[in-house]
Formats: structure tokens, C-alpha cells, sequence
DNA sequence: ACCGACCAAGAAACCGGTTTCATCGGTAGC
DNA sequence: GCTACCGATGAAACCGGTTTCTTGGTCGGT
């Protein structure tokens, strides 16, 4: 232990001298070091200016302690302001960390306290605009909160979810979020058991107060049920990703509104797609080469609304005039799309930030609500009435 | 100590009996808790289907130790795989390790091991599609490494910048990659000296090999040429955040390549806009109402371009036939524009994908180098010729 | 002035791993 | 047949904190 011993050699020198301490060359103001002087010399670290301390990297709780001549629980203490300490006490500590430029090891803490003060963000869709935005959300709502998020991809995966879960776990996260997502109930559900997790975007039967999702069923009705009040009854549908909840539910919305509009399902506008816009592409493409009259389509989300208003225009068949279209997500790019697009609004960044508020509240055991967040039609271009 | 004790209590009675590990009730067969014993009965963790568990939160290395009968080193080694085991031994604890179900509780492991497997992301824009893809491509890169992507939020803001580096440090993150940002270089460069680090998306002069960018002049110079050899004299230019040092050397190339075909640059074609498409709206009204005449627009990105495209459709004038516009970025949504956008595109994932790659390899101390990555102009439909 | 209560603070145990070091049994060499 | 060596293994130290438990000192009450 090199650094330990050249400070006490040098103890009462009192000059400034170039310092070995835990194996970084230091120049320092040895007066400082001693244990009982008031002198207030502000001590600069290597290369680093003052008040930027950051090669805090090697300095630990112990080091504190002797330079405030104090125990290390005492340091604890004060840096948790966990129990009473004498002010001079606590002074003598707060100097020795700022000049020290001292820095917790969480990895440490979080190994003694048992809290890891991490949160665990289980994603699959790392690209799609509607989850980065969840994860925006989720980022911005634990900014200053002490807590960090670590994300793993469960990549659409089952098994690879569930793996990614237990990695996490072993990383001791105090809390999870779910964001969509494939892993079955049962899983999620023995993981509720014991850790607090909250999930978003995705709907589950009994997580009522844990599920932070909006009501998809009712977002497909209102897109359907705006194009049939503005006139249209041939209304095209892309459908989504095959099993997604997300898209099925969508689809009971548009099959919802039809019915109580009295309009008979036709099967010929139903194209099953996914939530790229190439599928908007295709669908527009395969509605026309089976010749399929129709007058609006409803997106399965904002993307595949892209793509069918691109097919559209290659046809030459203007948007609203020709044909009305509907999105879904109101992604960023959505109003500036031409026409900007009528689409429904989910509040995705919010959606994040309620989530991660909520979460970390279950994990202090407060009390905590998930705000009702609703998705709602937002009205712009690319829809007309027809007559 | 409840669980140790109530082992301790029924050590010899090897009746299956319900049994409080750690505060958890567990049904299991004492028989296999007794140290020598060779019974090979299979034991199902409460609420648990085999294969599947995952209430690991409490089982230690001693838990195994004692199971397989032999000391925590020797689990650790089997673990780790560090050094020679007898194979009866490893048979013994990896049967002890899948009965249990086993999780290594890595920051016991991180603060034993020094290495927390966590890397730090520092990332400024979570929201723009680019600073989004990049992130994408750097959880991407650390798929099934081993490390962990931790996320933190300078929220261009240099002092948070910092102190969120600071932050992650503690976190004893093994490795930083910064995305961007305003964190000035002699932090970083402080950063460096401790801690392998990888740029992303800036440049930053002594950083060779350890920035990951692409070249922004170039890319503005083609994007500007590409309208210069279509013919367009007249080109206007939407610039984006004011000291963004890319918008900066998109503007160089730009101002370039108007030079070195020996157009006059005229400052009334110049728009300080940002990032946004607002500005790119702003900029088309701000030119037509200003008077000033002009055939093509060069946006500081895709998003200022569907921002002017808008714009531009508002007023009834036509993309490409009345004006051309280049982007710049290549988003998603890019090629789905009306028309698709011609624009130079950037390889956002694989920036990410290289950089953390490269991080990991940096970590290892093994040699890497990372690609020479570079944007080049997508030509797609947005620009025509203009005689 | 004496005694009990109380409080601040230090010593030590602990969190769950990794790693060093010492030991022990076994084998090879002479 | 004895010793030197080797390799597997366990005991114990360690990582850097938190927390419990204990102690010594102060204060108030009688």
C-alpha cells in the first residue's frame, strides 16, 4: 500500500509535494493532510480543475475517514445523513470528500444496502419510433431521480426475454419495466412476485395499476369511426404484426366501428401486414391489383401510413382527394407528412414517464397512480369527406 | 439468520419438509442439504416449473458450496471456469447450481471482480431519430457479450454532462461510450485517462481511432454538388443548431462546394434554423415571403426537410419539378417521404454496432480499429434537373 | 453528588462474490 | 522407499460500502 504509508512519511513536512496515493501521482498540499489543521488550502488533483474532480475513481470511503479522522461509518452516515453527527464532525467529512473529490462506489453500496438503485428496461423494439419514444419517456422520467435505467432487448423473443430478465435480476434491479414485448403472463407474473415491475405499452389481464397502456380497441374505432363520419364506407384496413396485441386490438376497434355503422365487413379490404411502412407499400399495391374499390385505409401505425400514401401517389391517386388515410402512433414525423396525417395520438413519451415515476414509487412503497392516459384522434389532412 | 439456523436445525432428519431459505418457504428434500449425502432427488422450487426458474434473488454461492459439498472457491472457479476442477466436483456443482437456479449476483461480482460488465452510454438526444439509431446499434452491438448498456442523460447540457459521467463512474461502468453531446474534450480527455472510452457521432481533434463519426463536410459538399450537377445555381441552405459542430461542417461543405463550382454565395439563401422540421417550414416562409428566389434546398436534416417539403406543398409549389431538396441523415422515413427523399445517408446503427464492438475489444485490450464508416448521397427523388 | 437515560461514534459483522495462499494427497524421480 | 514436486481444494483476505452492536461520555433528575 504505497499510497498509505508515503502519506504518513510525509505527515508533518508541510510542504507541497508530489504524492503517491493508491498509485496516481498527485500533486497535493500535504498540509492539508494532516489531521487536525484548519488550514483551508484547496487542494487541485492532477490535471483536474477545480470543482471538476473527476478522477475519483480510486478514492474510497477509508481514505475519507482517515483524512477526517473519523470512522467509516461515520462517513456512511453523513454521505446518508442516516443518523445524527456532529457538525464538526460532518464538516470535517464534507471537506475531505469535496478536496478528495470523492465519488460512492454504488457497486459497493449497492452490494451492503441491497438496493442497486437501477431499473431495468426490458425492450424488444429498439428502432421503432413509438418504443424509442417509450424509452424516451422512461430515460427523461428518471433523470435526477438517483435512479439509472440498464436496458436489455428481449428481441422479440420469448426465451431471449425471459434470459434477459434474469440478467437483469442478477444485477440486482430494484424495479422493471416491461415495454411491449413477447414474454408470456406467467413469467411476468412470477416475476411481479418479487420485484416491482411496472409494464408499458402491452395490455395484461391482472395487472390493472401495473400496466401502463393505452386502450387500443378504442384508438381503432375512433380512426374507423372518423372516416365513416366523414362519409366513407369502403374502408381498407393494414393490419399489424400477425400476433401482436397491439394490432389485434386495433383491428376489433375497426371491426367494431363498422359494425355499429351498419357496414358490412368486406374480407377484400383486410390486408395483413406488419408496422413497417413496406407493408403499407404492399397493401396499397395488392388492394389495387385486385381491383378492390375503396375510398380510406386505416394504418395499422404513423409508418405504414407512410407507405400507403407513397403507393398511393406512384398510382397518382391524391391524398385526401381520392383517398383518405388514418394513422396510428402520431409519430413526430406524422404532421409532416403531406398532407400531414390524421392519425391517432399516443402519448408515448408520457407514457414513459408515468411508467418510470410509478415504478420508482412501488419501489419506495408509496402510494401511486398511473395516470389515464388516453389516445385521441388528432385531426389533420388526410382525411376528406365524401359525399 | 432464520434460513442457516432451520437448515442447521433439520439437518439430519432427511424428511422432505417445507423449509425457509432466506426468508423464502420452499419445499425441498433435506436429504440433498446434508453435506456428504449422494441422493440424487430433484428439487422443484415453490411455484417454479423446472427449467424456468427464476426466483434465483436469493440464492448465493455458499447455497451452492454447501450443496455440492464443497468450498465457495471451488464454485467460483466452476463458474468462471478458472481454473482446473475435478469433473466429479463440476458435475456437483453444476447439478447444484440447475437445482437451485442458480443467478450470480454480478455486483457482488463487480465489486469483487473490479469489472462491473456495464458500460455507460452517455447519450444528449433520445428523441431524434438519429441519436436514437445510434443508440439502437450500440445495444445491438452488446447483444450476448455479456455487457450491459447503462444510460445516461446529458440533456445538452455540459455541466450535466459531467456530472452524469460522474455518476456512471461510480457506477464503475468498465467502459463510456459518449453519443454526441457538448461534454467539453479536456473532459474527456480526462475521462479517457481512466477509462477506455469511444466517441460517437462527434469529432474531436487527438481522438483518432476512438471517434466514431462520419465526415460532415463531405457529406454537405455532396449533398450541395449533387444539386450543382443537376443544374441549380439558386441553392438555399437550412442550417442547423447554431455551434453543433455538425451543422457547422455541413455548412463548410456546403459553402465548399458553391465555391468550387464558382457560384457566388449569397447570404440571403443562408437560413440559421436547427434540427427540427419547424425550422424547415420556417425557412421555406422565411425565404418566399423574403422575395428571395431559389431552385433547391439543402436541409440541415431529414427531419428540417419534411419540415421545407411541407412547406413548400402549402404554397403549391412542386417537389422536385419546382424545387429540389437534398437531407441529410437518411431516416426511416426518408425513403417514404413524397417523394422519397434524396438525402446522404449516414450509417447510425453501424456506428453504434462498431462502437461498442470497438469498446468491448478496447476493454480487452485487444487490438480493434474501428470502420471507416462514411456517408454517402442516396439518390432518390426529390431533386430534378433544372436547365 | 450519584445514577440512569440517551446519544454520538467506533469496531466489527455483513453483503456475495474473487483471488491469494497454504495445505494435503498423490505421484514421479532417484 | 523416501523426498521433492505438483495440482486440486479449502480457508481466509479482500472489494467498498452499510448497519448493528457496543461503548464512552454527557445530561438531567433527585
Amino acid at each position: 500500500m504505497p499510497g498509505k504509508s508515503n502519506v504518513k512519511a510525509c505527515h508533518e513536512t508541510g510542504y507541497i509535494v508530489p504524492l503517491l496515493v493508491k498509485g496516481v501521482l498527485r500533486f497535493t498540499n500535504l498540509v492539508t493532510m494532516t489531521d487536525r489543521n484548519p488550514l483551508k488550502y484547496s487542494v487541485r488533483l492532477e490535471g483536474t480543475p477545480p470543482g471538476k474532480a473527476m478522477d475519483s475513481s480510486q478514492i474510497t470511503i477509508q481514505d475519507i475517514a482517515e483524512r477526517a479522522s473519523v470512522s467509516k461509518a461515520t462517513v456512511s452516515r453523513v454521505i446518508n445523513n442516516s443518523s445524527k453527527v456532529l457538525p464538526a464532525k460532518r464538516k470535517a467529512v464534507t471537506k475531505a470528500m469535496r478536496e478528495l473529490g470523492y465519488e460512492p462506489n454504488s457497486v459497493a453500496r449497492s452490494l451492503a444496502g441491497g438496493k442497486s438503485m437501477t431499473i431495468g428496461v426490458l425492450t424488444q423494439n429498439f428502432g421503432s419510433p413509438y418504443y424509442d419514444a417509450i424509452s424516451q419517456g422512461i430515460i427523461s422520467g428518471m433523470k435526477a431521480t438517483g435512479y439509472s435505467p440498464i436496458f436489455a432487448d428481449g428481441r422479440w423473443d420469448q426465451e431471449a426475454g425471459v434470459g434477459s430478465i434474469r440478467t437483469l435480476i442478477g444485477r440486482r434491479i430494484d424495479g422493471l419495466i416491461v415495454v411491449g414485448g413477447e414474454v408470456a403472463i406467467e413469467d411476468l407474473n412470477s416475476v411481479r412476485e418479487k420485484l416491482p415491475t411496472i409494464v408499458v405499452g402491452r395490455e395484461l389481464v391482472g395487472w390493472e395499476g401495473q400496466c401502463m397502456h393505452i386502450d387500443n380497441v378504442k384508438g381503432g374505432y375512433e380512426a374507423t369511426k372518423h372516416l365513416i363520419d366523414f362519409g366513407h364506407r369502403r374502408i381498407a384496413i393494414i393490419r399489424g404484426i400477425q400476433n401482436h396485441s397491439d394490432a389485434i386490438q386495433r383491428f376489433e376497434g375497426y371491426l367494431k366501428a363498422i359494425e355499429d355503422a351498419g357496414i358490412e365487413c368486406d374480407n377484400d379490404l383486410i390486408y395483413q401486414g406488419d408496422f413497417s411502412a413496406q407493408a403499407g407499400v404492399m397493401a396499397v399495391n395488392s388492394l389495387i391489383a385486385r381491383g378492390v374499390h375503396f375510398s380510406a385505409i386505416v394504418a395499422a401505425n404513423d409508418m405504414v401510413a407512410f407507405g400507403a400514401r407513397l403507393a398511393l401517389h406512384r398510382r397518382g391517386i391524391r391524398v385526401p382527394e381520392d383517398a383518405s388515410i388514418v394513422g396510428f402512433d402520431d409519430q413526430a414525423e406524422a404532421q409532416f407528412m403531406t398532407p400531414p396525417l390524421t392519425t391517432i395520438h399516443q402519448p408515448a413519451v408520457e407514457m414513459g414517464v408515468a411508467a418510470s415515476e410509478a415504478l420508482i414509487k412501488l419501489i419506495l412503497d408509496e402510494p401511486y397512480e398511473l395516470p389515464q392516459l388516453s389516445a385521441d384522434l388528432r385531426q389533420r389532412e388526410s382525411v376528406s369527406r365524401k359525399y
